[in-house]
DNA sequence: TTGTATGCGTTATCAT
DNA sequence: ATGATAACGCATACAA
């Protein structure tokens, strides 16, 4: 009993073309083989539209031609940002890609990459919130943001960098007196040294600064009560604010209009990732923009990159500074 | 020459439980086996930390547990919001989902459909603007908000309904002449019931309207024209515009600060899709919310749903109005 | 109930 | 240069 309608094999084009298996298995792969034979194999496969079966190839050759994304979700912009670079920077070499939303879940996270270790594709490319993630030595994993640990690459922007150029930003737009705002400290990763990149900027520049930390848990309200605690006779005591992430800036934002606070004359804001709604509008605040086709170019280089002997630990790449309405330019 | 730190296979858990390699397999699919052999096996499994390989087990069962998801970009918030929903749709029912960007291009989107009929993956859910996309006939495919042929499920919110929607609230909110914007019209889909929806609301409320429909490569400068031309000593003749996305809706809403038209006061706008930034703040405007995870998870129903002898053509899914500050509410 | 053997589609190692 | 054949990891029909 043979199948029926299914899908052509080589089997089948070797049986049509009246060669062997093997010779179809050749043309197919570009080896050498006779003109003649070429021919008739070439015109069997377009007569039953052949293609391989790249699960069959990857059994056979431990290879999948597919790379997982772990990633928490895609209402981020940032993150969503980042699945599609990724997505384009894989196929151009002929990868696929599997998207593995984790919803900050661990469990999920762990489920993920245990698939992997089970050449069930080639590689994983992760920006993962989860602590103790449990990779194997030999597993080819590129992380995003984190680093996880020393044989495993980490792919950042420049967060200190970063967080120096918002401090430079503001100085430079006249501020005097600034703050730093952030939410979720618990967990190590490199946005973190956006902290210290500010502090920095800020001691450089001779700008006096304030930083408010909040748990990660903590609700935004914290912030709102903290900038109120600031406001004196009516006015903000700063005039410029770095926020760790455009999301947070957008929340802020909303906040000072409610405490009759105008940017950018009052106050400065500058955000970081660099968002866009809808990818080509107008950025939504002032803020440091991610080099997010680099990074994901560079994470799909080294997660393929077979032949590297040693690969590099941290990969910064380099942050601009992008205006987006909530500062005061003046050129 | 034996593989070395490969990862274990069935043969090495039979091995290593001192039991035949049929036993292993009946274990792992949950098969009725003798009690101290499943023992045996199971400490063998936990030992050896394996886990089936499921491309190999997709090479017998032409079954690979994936499904392709087609999609122009991850920029758009509702592309984002849809890959990410039809991911935790198949996630549910222990489905891979691979991520397909194709950017608009339609040679890419057919490489990816013909990659499927090699079942390299289960099926297809599709949102392509591609119109003459090649499907074979057995292959298992659901469009999203384009008809794509009589046998293939296409699945879209109501759009006939959200267009009348949008009608009703502008003449609720007190709208006496109002108009209707619509970018991108060469294609037939799903969203252009949105223009006779609104019409039909339109005409059943006494609403006097006007349209506005631009070609598919025309600049958005057009609306800008066309926007200019209706306004006279200073005021917009129109008290209300009906945008056929929230993303069209967005431009004009720049449009009309630029040509100093207050928004709600002088004019309300609508758009259509439900957009919010990053997923949890306000809408960015007043807007037809489409219901995205109830649409995921139709695709995904219908999609792997097998013993379904007939197939609706197309479903359509309620939408629902939010507020989001372009209009004048007044409750 | 357990073990054995065959085949899924492909590649690679052999003889020819 | 080409054709036959074994092997990849798993499932299953069949034999024990």
């Amino acid at each position: 009993m043979k199948k029926e309608n299914s899908v052509p094999t080589m089997k089948d084009v070797a049986k049509e073309a009246g060669v062997a298996l093997g010779t179809v298995s050749k043309v197919v792969n570009g080896l050498p083989v006779g003109e003649s034979y070429r021919i008739r194999v070439e015109e069997a496969i377009e007569k039953l539209n052949y293609q391989v079966n790249s699960y069959a190839q990857g059994l056979k050759a431990n290879k999948t031609y597919t790379v997982a994304l772990l990633i928490p979700n895609m209402q981020n912009p940032f993150f969503a940002m980042l699945a599609y670079h990724i997505n384009l920077s894989l196929l151009k070499r002929k990868y696929r890609m599997l998207l593995c939303s984790t919803d900050f879940d661990a469990a999920l996270e762990q489920e993920y990459v245990t698939m992997v270790q089970q050449n069930k594709v080639d590689g994983i490319i992760g920006l993962t919130y989860n602590p103790n993630l449990v990779i194997e030595e030999n597993t080819p994993f590129v992380a995003i943001d984190r680093s996880i640990s020393p044989q495993i690459p980490c792919v950042a922007c420049d967060n200190f960098a970063g967080g120096q150029l918002a401090a430079e930003k503001l100085a430079d737009l006249g501020c005097k007196k600034v703050a730093f705002l952030r939410i979720g400290s618990s967990l190590t990763n490199e946005p973190n040294k956006r902290k210290a990149g500010f502090e920095n900027g800020c001691l450089s520049r001779g700008l006096s600064y304030e930083m408010k930390i909040l748990d990660d848990g903590a609700p935004l309200e914290e912030f709102e009560k903290f900038l109120t605690e600031h406001i004196y006779d009516g006015r903000l005591s700063f005039d410029g604010i770095f926020c760790v992430t455009d999301n947070l800036a957008f929340s802020i934002l909303k906040m000072l209009r409610r405490l009759h606070q105008n940017v950018p004359e009052d106050v400065q804001v500058i955000g970081f990732d660099g968002i866009r709604l809808f990818g080509d509008q107008d950025y939504i605040c002032s803020t440091i923009v991610q080099p997010v086709p680099e990074i994901a170019e560079m994470c799909v280089e080294l997660l393929l990159q077979e032949n590297m002997t040693v690969k590099p630990p941290l990969v910064c790449l380099p942050v601009t500074y992008a205006y987006g309405r909530t500062t005061s330019e003046t050129e």
